[in-house]
DNA sequence: AGAAAATGGGAGCTATCGCTCACATTTTAC
DNA sequence: GTAAAATGTGAGCGATAGCTCCCATTTTCT
């Protein structure tokens, strides 16, 4: 029986070394994704980024794809932190603040990194490795449902599948598109009128 | 002075051949983009569809980009067509009713051709001369605008550039991820339901 | 009919892509 | 100290992409 070829990521090793190498490929990834888009994010030209030879790239990640989901993943880490504190916030106040304060947090969730979330949504081709980033949502509709359940006394008699999708995809929808296309210095005063719109359609939804 | 070198897409000429030769370009676009998807979209590979020499696809398209922005192109009008009429039908309708047509039609337009819209929407980079095909949705805002001016009596006061924008989103947003995710043959309870409550999300919104 | 314009054809150029492999260097284990 | 394992290097291979150019065929015009 031969042994394993050469499989996906190494794990741990001498961490200074592997652990840098794997760093700067991914940040040096989310760099090229924001400076020059999807399609300059060549192997070859992420390798040279980082500072690290094009043999080191593929002794880490198989393939160009495994690379920006590698930045996908960090990214939606960092976003579902940002709605995982706004729910918690949430639990504890009534309906309509609690909905604003998850607006708010999709708002702040959209603003982290707008360029980079701007090139994931409108040039990453979801195919390949790709296919099943769309995690992000999923989650984010059973975390949802799970506040509904504890707000059955305030909410109409629903479905609350359904009440978790239409409020989420509302949601993610109005926030994206506000922030990627009403420009990024999208000022304050334009947040709040939005905000306030949109609680009103979520909770008069709900209620 | 040198003449002009060669232009973009040839106008008219012996209808019956050039005419034929573009048509015949763009439908084998629009076939493997759906069949193969956007990667294995290469201008070799969707001459020899279209049976057509790759010399005579650069004589009407410059890139591969011009063919799909044309694929882009006639969709768009098919779903264009499809909302105008249901606007035209709400004008003469009380607000819910009319609001529930234009989000049958929402749907109706997502049911067209539902594998090219998912592959023009998840796996095509909006890049280059694909940058501002979205034009789609900026002209539905102002038609929808236009139709809100005419239910001003209907409707609380309020910016209605804004909710326009709101409602347009909210719109795309649920029959978009209900068409794409929830399946292809989202079954005609689930239709029926998703239309109800996206009713009640942006009546009790306007209103 | 004959010339010119329009259209179609496709071999093949250049560039770049993803990726491998043979080897060098560094770290760890004993 | 020394052998083995881990990590890093980069020239370069094969494939394919977009696209040009030159020539053949068809249509139009007079």
């Amino acid at each position: 029986m031969a042994r394993k070829p050469l499989t996906r990521p190494r794990k741990t090793a001498s961490q200074d070394r592997s652990r840098a190498t794997v760093d700067a490929l991914i940040e040096a990834t989310a760099r090229i994704l924001v400076r020059e888009g999807f399609d300059q994010a060549s192997t070859n030209r992420i390798a040279r980024e980082a500072g690290v030879s094009i043999g080191s790239l593929y002794q880490y990640y198989p393939s160009k794809e495994a690379l920006v989901a590698a930045v996908i993943d960090r990214h939606n880490r960092d976003l579902m932190a940002i709605v995982r504190r706004a729910l918690a916030d949430a639990e504890a106040q009534p309906l309509e603040t609690g909905a604003r304060r998850l607006i708010a947090a999709a708002i702040e969730a959209h603003r982290l990194d707008p360029k980079l979330h701007r090139v994931l949504a409108e040039q990453t081709p979801r195919t390949g490795a790709l296919v099943n980033v769309e995690a992000f949502n999923s989650e984010t509709y059973g975390l949802f449902r799970g506040y509904l359940e504890g707000r059955r006394a305030e909410v109409r008699a629903v479905d609350l599948d359904l009440a978790a999708f239409v409020c989420v995809t509302t949601i993610e929808a109005l926030t994206h598109t506000a922030v990627l296309h009403r420009g990024e210095g999208l000022a304050e005063a334009g947040v709040e009128a939005l905000v306030e719109e949109a609680t009103r359609l979520v909770v008069g939804y709900l209620r």
